[in-house]
DNA sequence: AACAGTCTCAACCGCCTCGAG
DNA sequence: TCTCGAGGCGGTTGAGACTGT
C-alpha cells in the first residue's frame, strides 16, 4: 500500500514564507490554538499544506522560540547528548529549551560537525580519530568522513568558519605557520598530534559520552548480561543506537565494560533520560552570571591567543559539568514520573 | 566588478508512529 | 485486530548570502 503524499493540491505555494502568509498563520493560531493542520490552511486562507504550516509554526513562528547563537553551554549539551543519542534530533531538542530540533540539526550539521573533526573526534562515534585506524597508519577517512568530505566537496581551509566556542582553542594556539582550520586529514592529524591540553580534555569528555553510549548498546545488546529491565520509557530510545556504537570499538578513556555491573547500567540509562539540562543551564548562568562554572564564556569565545588562560580551570569546570551526567545526587524527582512525562511529549 | 566556490538554514520530502474508529 | 490519517521525525535540497580570486 503505498500512502498518498500528504501535500498534494492544486495551486499549494511552496517555498519561503511571505510575512502576509506569516501573519495569517500566526493570527489564525492565536485565535484558535495548534492542532488541526489538514484545515488549518483552508480557515487561515493560505495556499498552503497543513505539514507546511505545522513546520513553519513550530520551527520559526512560535513565540517563545529561542534564535541565534548557540551558547557554550547549549553547544557542549547537543555534543555530549548526541554522543549518547545519535542523529535524536528531537530528543536533544527537548533537552534544550526554547530550541527546535531543526535548528539544532542545522546547527550540529553546519557547525559542530566541522568542529569536531577539526578536533580530531570522529562526529560519529564521538571517539578520537585516531582511535578509529590502526596505529601508524595514516587517519583514513571514516564513513562520517567520507561522508563529510563528500558534502563540503573540496572544501578548503580557509573556508571554515572561525570556531565561535572554546573549540577554537586548539587552532588559535598553533602558530602563524599552520593552517588555522586546516580541513584536509593530514591536517587533521596534525592538529591532533599537536593538540594542547584543553583540546585533549575536550576528547576526553566526548569520548566518555560516546562510552555512557556505549555502556546504554551494550546494555541493549545483552552484552553485559544485564539482568535488570529497563524501564520501558527507555527502550525505544536507546535500542538503535546499537549499530552506530560498538563494543568492539570501546573508548580506552572510558570505564572498562567489565566494570559495569547491571545497576550501574539502569541507573545510567534511566537518569541520562532524565537530565533537566536547562536546569544546568540556568544554574550556571545564575549561580555565576556570565560566567560557566566560574570561567568567564566571553573568555572561552574569545580567541585565547590573546588571553591567559589556566587549563587547569577549564578542565575542572569541564569535567565538573560532564560529572553532572554521573552524578545522581543532582537527582531528587521520580523516576517513573519521568517516564510518564516522557511519553506524554 | 564579476565570477566561482562554498556555506547556511528554511523548507521540503518521505517514512514512521500512534491513536481513533 | 485492522485501517486510516494526523502529526512527528530525520535526511535532504536549494536559494540566497558570503568569501576569495
Amino acid at each position: 500500500m503505498s500512502r498518498k503524499p500528504c501535500c498534494v493540491g492544486e495551486g499549494l505555494k511552496k517555498g519561503a514564507w511571505t510575512t502576509e502568509e506569516d501573519k495569517k498563520l500566526i493570527s489564525y493560531i492565536h485565535e484558535h490554538g495548534e492542532g488541526g493542520w489538514r484545515d488549518i490552511p483552508q480557515k487561515a486562507g493560505l495556499k498552503r499544506c497543513g505539514k507546511s504550516c505545522r513546520l513553519r509554526w513550530a520551527n520559526y513562528l512560535k513565540p517563545d522560540i529561542k534564535r541565534g547563537e548557540f551558547s557554550y553551554e547549549e553547544e557542549q549539551i547537543i555534543i555530549m547528548l548526541h554522543a549518547s543519542r545519535g542523529n535524536k534530533w528531537s530528543v536533544i531538542a527537548r533537552h534544550l529549551p526554547k530550541r527546535t530540533d531543526n535548528e539544532i540539526k542545522n546547527y550540529w550539521n553546519t557547525h559542530l560537525k566541522k568542529r569536531l573533526i577539526d578536533q580530531g573526534i570522529d562526529p560519529v562515534t564521538h571517539k578520537p580519530l585516531a582511535y578509529n585506524n590502526n596505529p601508524g597508519t595514516p587517519p583514513k577517512s571514516s564513513d562520517s568522513q567520507d561522508d563529510e568530505q563528500s558534502q563540503s566537496g573540496s572544501m578548503s581551509p580557509k573556508s571554515l568558519p572561525p570556531p565561535s566556542s572554546s573549540y577554537n582553542l586548539q587552532e588559535t594556539s598553533s602558530s602563524d605557520e599552520t593552517p588555522r582550520y586546516g580541513a584536509s586529514l593530514t591536517s587533521k592529524k596534525h592538529l591532533f598530534k599537536r593538540s594542547s591540553s584543553t583540546s585533549k580534555l575536550l576528547n576526553k569528555v566526548a569520548a566518555r559520552a560516546a562510552s555512557i553510549g556505549n555502556i546504554l548498546s551494550a546494555s541493549m545488546e545483552g552484552n553485559l548480561n544485564n539482568s535488570k529491565p529497563l524501564p520501558s520509557c527507555l527502550n525505544d530510545d536507546f535500542s538503535d543506537t546499537s549499530d552506530q556504537l560498538q563494543m568492539d570499538n570501546y573508548d580506552p578513556f572510558s570505564q572498562s565494560s567489565e566494570d559495569i555491573i547491571p545497576d550501574d547500567i539502569s541507573m545510567i540509562n534511566t537518569e541520562l533520560d532524565k537530565y533537566d539540562f536547562s536546569q544546568f543551564l540556568e544554574q550556571y548562568s545564575n549561580k555565576e552570571g556570565d560566567n560557566f562554572g566560574g570561567y568567564n564564556q566571553d573568555l572561552l569565545m574569545s580567541d585565547v591567543s590573546s588571553t591567559s588562560i589556566d587549563e587547569y580551570d577549564i578542565m575542572q569546570n569541564i569535567t565538573g559539568w560532564s560529572n553532572y551526567l554521573v552524578d545522581d545526587s543532582d537527582f531528587s524527582y521520580d523516576t517513573n514520573q519521568d517516564c510518564d512525562d516522557k511519553n506524554s511529549v
